[in-house]
DNA sequence: CATTGATTATCAGTCTTACTGACGATCAGG
DNA sequence: CCTGATCGTCAGTAAGACTGATAATCAATG
């Protein structure tokens, strides 16, 4: 509260980077016991559902552009926590599967994620915090 | 409203960069006519104050790097922006300043930069979006 | 004055992340 | 069978930011 610093005048497009930027070293620290990154839990996530899902169909859900996505499912077959086999219906598809290790990881990291996003915002207020994440989905969720 | 998408249970990381990478996007297309891009305007913005600064001094208001401003002000200067002359106090220094074609590409921007703010932040009230910067503001100013 | 240590701007090299473009394998429709 | 499209893969590229090194300069000290 002593110097107003350079945020009083800051632009959106800082706030929202910095914003990130200081999230995201949050979270590669809880993460990192965890043998992954925000990526790919998130890619974890995605496959964990009920049914099945090639890699494009993952990649598609993600955000993640199909190219990034082989060498990110790469990274996490390494590490056996997903593996592959084609898809029987059709062989061009890959279906990745989290394996019992990346089950485990799963539930572990997300953990330790759902910690580090209460650190982050534990600034604000618990209604602040969840109000704050609905604001993002309304500006994602308006104009594609 | 038809379907949830994968919005409704994402997390907080993908929240924030995809709400930076969507207003980056916007931000690029207003400014792409004014010859700069977000970096550069901030860059530009800082060194219009009252007093010259040195290309580090800018650098750690703005928390670029020493070696990534080099090449920031290269291209401002190649753009005839800015200049650079050897402070007389302190020949290490460059004093960076705003050439004439500067400050009016600073005020033309800067104007073409609010303009995407206020559409990017055009689906939430007035209100909710000023109160969202001043959300932004809380948790990077907390917590260094 | 000479020396030492710190600071400024710069450059070269590296790393991450994500993209484009191309390819073979496979599928669906005529 | 052909043709066109899709899936996974790979090679190459580009942006952005970092590390480490260097020359010039400054401040301080003996």
């Amino acid at each position: 509260m002593s110097t107003e610093g350079p945020l009083a005048s800051a632009r959106l497009g800082y706030l929202l980077k910095h914003a990130y930027l200081r999230y995201a070293e949050r979270s590669r620290e809880a993460l990192a016991p965890h043998q992954v990154d925000g990526r790919e839990l998130a890619v974890l996530t995605r496959l964990a559902g009920p049914e099945p899902l090639s890699q494009q169909e993952a990649a598609r859900q993600l955000g993640i552009d199909r190219t990034t996505m082989v060498a990110l499912v790469d990274g996490l077959e390494r590490k056996r926590l997903v593996g592959r086999r084609p898809d029987p219906g059709d062989r061009r598809k890959n279906i990745v599967e989290l394996t019992a290790a990346g089950r485990t990881t799963l539930i572990d990291a997300t953990e330790a994620a759902d910690r580090a996003e209460q650190q982050f915002l534990g600034a604000l207020g618990p209604a602040a915090a969840s109000s704050f994440k609905d604001v993002l989905r309304t500006l994602l969720g308006s104009g594609p």
